[in-house]
DNA sequence: CCGAAACCTGGGAGCGCTCCCAGAACGTCA
DNA sequence: TGACGTTCTGGGAGCGCTCCCAGGTTTCGG
């Protein structure tokens, strides 16, 4: 008869604030008091609305508590993420740690949403109607419009590094522009005259900071800026892109990297074409992953730290959400460099 | 005089259904029937409330739905991380990764919460307060005892990896077993007869399932199994675990290293004491991670998908929310070797 | 032509909280 | 003594939805 079977019952959620009201022999709007940690309850009053809580392991329902006042104690994580290969893991999942590092002890939850195409709209709905008090932005790619968009319908903001189409939203970032200036530039002191480098994405900031600092880096050393290679921050782009420019010019002396996932691949390169690192050519990456200080040779790079990333970037939303004003729009988090056997 | 400022008011969240309703000229509850997709509704009202909401830019709140009805239309993804570091990033990424793939398409939001210490109590009240649907437990040491306290408590629950202390709970896992049987097989195969393993650690399962497998495999090509060193499942570990192997035995011609990340350290400490890899001493990794193909020379190691994993587990969760029965407890998924240079 | 079963619809009672308001209890000062 | 604060407390109206129930409309077999 009936064609979808019904499923297991709910679980009666457990006690309810009225429960400890009446356990702690006060009213529904004291405990209230309480838990919001309002003034003007006495403290008898308080402790034995503690006491109840304790004793009965009271946990406020959080959709009542949404609906009922104003905040929905809870942020999102979007992450856009279009072909879900995209600025690899590690990059991520240090974001995150950030994240949860800085949220912890505060009593918001995180939702984590990947944008994928075609939901785009969906995402906006939802992360507009008010199921979060805030948004996180990361990975983003060429004008992507959704920071505007969320900022626009007036829900707090903040991107992870520079977003190319969304002047004005709020943004944390590395200091990518002169951690490559750093890297060009202690490569230019060893002595190498054939610098290049294998650039990220042109429609990613984050590709193009790296690779403005290394031409300023350049230019004052008084080198030239010819040799250019573009990856997209995966280990076979950074393999191909150092054969391209090994074709261009068999006599680079160096190279700078902009990510050490791309660095291994071109390390692969190096090998495979008798190279010597350093000693025929120096590589200096970009991020200090994991894998930087166990590649073979060890890779000299610029450290950016992820994890602070995102603990800056919740602290500023938290901050905003706390109704501080004068915030600063933008922030840069310094790199610095971390030197080991590649160059 | 106030010393708290008010925070900015916050917007009035969209569209409610009932303005959906008057729009499309029909009840509150034909609305929610449709956006329930139930049946029983002239595919005219249903036209007219589809037009309605895409007009109106109307999204349900989450808070409401969760109140009224039982369901919280989200699941937690718990990484239990106890000192922040552990079962490195790419494992924990990837199987986000997958729970997310899975979860495309469905209304069901991922919250992500990482159990710290101290905090247990806390999360299980949380968890366990009827805001959730379900539970994903990730990265459980030793005798964790938050799956089956979950389990008790009626909350579905879905563990990824063997959990050592939750007898009971369903859990899905790669077939750790069989791979790292397949390894030692394999090497024994290639006529290697001294052959190590560097083992996980203790209170894993997946550091025992793989030990256990490996020692299986040798005892079928009828080696011994006297050379076991354990490592954390970092760089570092791996590359002592290789040098207390070599001084133990420097006639070995072979090992197993139960995880890619300690793979690459033990490489580096073959590559300082002058070992070819693999003429000298052939290496078979674990867990193929994207670092296993740019490693020098190219690891050989036994694939684990673990996206494959994220989607098992959070099919496995569904399926259970949905009301299926009869789901199997246990999911074993399959392992596959993937040949490349180091064996 | 009537009754039953299938469809479709609207009304309204909550879900568990917050937050406003009214008022009690206890001052304190003219 | 009364007028007025200040501190504390409880009552109750929603928040926006779901889900139950009652009832209306159509279809169809006997």
């Amino acid at each position: 008869m009936t064609d979808a079977v019904d499923p297991p019952k709910a679980r009666r959620p457990n006690t309810r604030l009225e429960e400890v009201a009446r356990a702690a022999g006060v009213s529904k709007s004291t405990v209230s008091r309480v838990i919001n940690g309002e003034p003007y309850v006495s403290s008898k009053a308080r402790e034995a609305v503690h006491q109840a809580i304790t004793r009965l392991g009271y946990s406020p329902n959080q959709a009542a508590r949404t609906l009922a006042g104003s905040r929905a104690n809870c942020i999102a994580l979007v992450v856009s993420e279009q072909g879900s290969r995209v600025l690899a893991d590690p990059f991520f999942a240090g974001v995150l740690r950030g994240v949860h590092a800085e949220l912890a002890g505060k009593r918001v939850q995180l939702v984590l949403m990947m944008s994928k195409e075609g939901d785009e709209q969906d995402l906006v709905n939802y992360l507009c109607g008010g199921h979060v008090d805030g948004v996180l932005v990361i990975s983003l790619h060429g004008q992507d419009p959704l920071p505007r968009t969320l900022a626009d319908a007036g829900l707090p903001t903040v991107v992870g590094g520079r977003p190319l189409g969304a002047g004005g939203v709020p943004y944390v970032d590395s200091d990518n522009f002169n951690g490559a200036m750093e890297a060009a530039r202690y490569l230019a002191s060893l002595g190498r005259r054939r610098v290049a480098t294998i650039a990220g994405p042109r429609d990613m900031a984050v590709g193009m900071d790296r690779l403005s600092g290394w031409k300023r880096g350049m230019s004052q050393a008084r080198l030239p800026v010819d040799l250019v290679a573009y990856g997209d921050f995966t280990p076979e782009s950074g393999a191909a892109a150092m054969e391209e420019l090994l074709s261009r010019s068999p006599d680079i002396d160096a190279v700078f990297v902009a990510a050490d996932i791309m660095a291994l691949g071109a390390l692969q390169t190096l090998h495979a074409h008798g190279k010597r690192v350093p000693e025929d050519v120096a590589v200096v990456g970009f991020d200090d992953l994991m894998i930087a200080s166990t590649a073979v040779p060890p890779l000299t790079t610029i450290r950016q730290d992820v994890e602070q990333l995102g603990r800056t970037m919740t602290w500023r939303l938290m901050a905003e959400l706390a109704g501080e004003e004068n915030l600063p729009p933008f922030l840069l988090l310094p790199t610095s460099m971390v030197k080991r056997g590649s160059a």
